[in-house]
DNA sequence: TCCGGCGCTGACTTTCGAGTCAACGAGGGG
DNA sequence: CCCCTCGTTGACTCGAAAGTCAGCGCCGGA
């Protein structure tokens, strides 16, 4: 039916156009921040005019809304296929640090949207992030729980503080590479990064007996004279 | 002499006052967020007129940095003395867990302001939280440094990447109990929350020997099988 | 070629809050 | 007791940005 064709091709347009418009927030929220971030900057951006963001998008509130969901159902769908997976505990933190590694290094832009500007900033109030942290943080308190079930975990540590500590060693990591306090060129420091975070989530940070001369014992006693430099 | 009375005096009143309208801004600062603290709450809220607050601070800019700076310079300096101080490695996360944990016992509106609204503001927020951000994770890398080069540090941990993990560890658990999916009044959670934070970036979260019945050898294979549930 | 609809335009209106300032009055000195 | 100073007041100004809308012109069909 030519009715049809000409409606799925308006409306394919019409797809092109919104794609357009978001794709453009995301680059000026991106830029010049929730404070920054202007409509009149987003249709000059997307190279249409003012009055024409209104045309796709109800307002301002429903455009960044949209950006971040985009976003960060992306991101969560990973984070979630990656803890729910049937696998053992040390990989799925390592498929969580990967996702997270991974998305910084196809879209440092968009990864910088998620981290700097929804993180930490009251978009629609509060209660967009609250969800969206919940949601994370629900999932791999998840994962922990049952790798707590399989002893997968080590005795006293509570599912709900690790995914916390998991999270966010994750989420200050990009923050590093976001802000350019970690350098990404310096030795392949990004891909070091999701090793590391895996090795020392699982293993901790303490010198191992082989690392150095003394003999460590995990439970002795908690003083060890330490010499000044 | 009694001009210097006076005057001493009345810089105490007007150092009063300051402290007043600093408090309010904290307050409503802590209650609506960035873009819901209006001047006129903070007047409201320190039981003074509008344009008192213009005549104690130049500008909004101006009283939520000053928010801000006090807030995090009390914050940086307990991390810094915990970073600096010369005692294990071990003791050291114990205390900037503690301090972070103790902060938001005593101060939970300030921690929260610290945490989710960080001072922001069109010009000079990002410069802000950028270079806090720095000062915090410089000065934990350089913990970490150290550490490595007296042994403490297993081998091949970066220090920028430990220092973020351990921040980020910190400033997600402190956020899980501000926005509430974290409960301070579970069976002492809070109290939990750092032993176990130290604990966890210690040692890692790997079941050890003695939690299952499987021995567990950390440079054994990957790949283990789990049954699924 | 002419017509009619609609995607698109951008100037205009509205809203809102930061920052100003003229005036008020408490209280201390003369 | 009066006056003058200065902390204090809050109505007003001004600018900025969200959101509206009347009309323009492109394009497809007759």
């Amino acid at each position: 039916m030519a009715g049809t064709k000409a409606s799925t091709a308006a409306e394919a347009r019409d797809q092109d156009r919104r794609k357009t418009i978001l794709r453009a927030a995301v680059e000026v929220f991106a830029r010049k921040g929730y404070h920054g971030c202007r409509i009149a900057d987003v249709a000059r951006e997307a190279g249409v005019a003012y009055g024409l963001v209104y045309h796709y998008f109800k307002n301002k509130e429903e455009l960044l809304q949209l950006v971040f969901e985009t976003g960060w159902g992306g991101f969560m769908s990973r984070i979630r296929d990656a803890a729910e997976a049937s696998a053992p505990l040390e990989q799925k933190i390592h498929r969580i640090a990967q996702v997270a590694f991974e998305a910084y290094r196809i879209d440092p832009r968009g990864v910088r949207v998620l981290v700097l500007e929804f993180a930490r900033s009251p978009s629609t109030g509060e209660a967009n992030r609250r969800t969206a942290f919940a949601e994370v943080l629900g999932v791999i308190t998840r994962m922990f729980e049952r790798a707590r079930a399989r002893g997968e975990l080590r005795a006293g540590l509570e599912p709900a503080l690790c995914a916390a500590m998991l999270f966010g060693s994750v989420e200050m990591s990009l923050t590093g590479f976001v802000m350019g306090l970690l350098d990404p060129r310096d030795s392949g420091l990004l891909a070091h990064a999701q090793e590391q975070l895996t090795s020392l989530f699982l293993d901790g940070a303490r010198a191992t007996p082989e690392d150095g001369r003394w003999k460590k014992d995990r439970s002795g006693p908690r003083l060890k004279p330490v010499r000044r430099s």
